[in-house]
DNA sequence: AAGCTTCTGCCTCCGAGACA
DNA sequence: TGTCTCGGAGGCAGAAGCTT
């Protein structure tokens, strides 16, 4: 059983026993290319993105430190890059696989046989981004006593940096929505969640689905 | 459960070739 | 010429599979 199919499990036997929907909207993969490209190559054409391509290049070096990243490639049309580094120079092995919208209304995402077969290649998930939907606005004054929430500029988007819970790197909350363009009301709670080991599945689910139910007022010992 | 072999992935060193 | 790219060989360690 691939890596993949295990931490989809983990996460829907999660969603099962706790009346919940999470899903993966990204994944990232930090790996070493020896050996592992070809069979990347196998899997379609990767097309090199230009350089001077600020629309996708800008997408990247929020993650990435910019002068580290030497060249991307996108496979196909789809929703999939891998960044090479030169965080080990001279060698030039280090890359950093992204697949993403992979949970969204717009837009087919990229098919799972895809994802599979990537995930098969490279035996390894670093980490990801696990999304919660919503239908009504999550209540940002309520999250904002439990947490340091910013808002990016005046929009309808709000980070935790810091939620002081092991993994969980980063929560996003977002205008769904509107930034896709969609009809109603529709909020996303998007948690950044790193793997240290896949294998050892143990990842801060719990945790996410309180910020949830904070966001959505429901939280049963709230006593503020 | 312990011992054995094979498999697999990892690392390092080497080197050729592309590109600007 | 410096930067970048990537494959091969050899060695090593842990995982996995098989037998007793």
């Amino acid at each position: 059983m691939n890596v993949l199919k295990e931490l989809e499990n983990y996460i829907n036997e999660f969603n099962k026993n706790n009346q919940i929907e999470f899903s993966i909207d990204t994944i990232r993969i930090d790996f070493k290319k020896q050996y592992k490209l070809s069979k990347l190559e196998e899997l379609g054409v990767w097309k090199k993105i230009d350089k001077k391509d600020k629309r996708i290049m800008d997408k990247l070096k929020r993650r990435l430190v910019a002068d580290e990243v030497t060249s991307a490639y996108q496979l196909e049309n789809y929703n999939i890059y891998f960044y090479n580094s030169n965080k080990d120079k001279p060698k030039y092995r280090i890359a950093t696989m992204v697949i993403f919208g992979l949970k969204q209304y717009h837009k087919e995402p990229v098919p799972h046989q895809i994802v599979s077969n990537i995930i098969s290649i490279l035996k390894n998930i670093s980490n990801i981004d696990l999304c919660f939907d919503m239908k009504i606005k999550p209540n940002i004054e309520r999250l904002s006593k439990y947490f340091d929430l910013q808002r990016y500029k005046l929009e309808d988007t709000y980070y935790i940096n810091n939620t002081n819970i092991l993994m969980l790197d980063k929560i996003t909350i977002y205008n769904k929505a509107i930034k896709n363009n969609l009809e109603g009301i529709l909020w996303r709670v998007e948690a950044l969640i790193s793997i240290p080991n896949i294998k050892y599945l143990a990842l801060p689910l719990f945790e996410f689905k309180e910020i949830i139910d904070i966001s959505k007022g429901t939280l049963e010992d709230d006593i503020k």
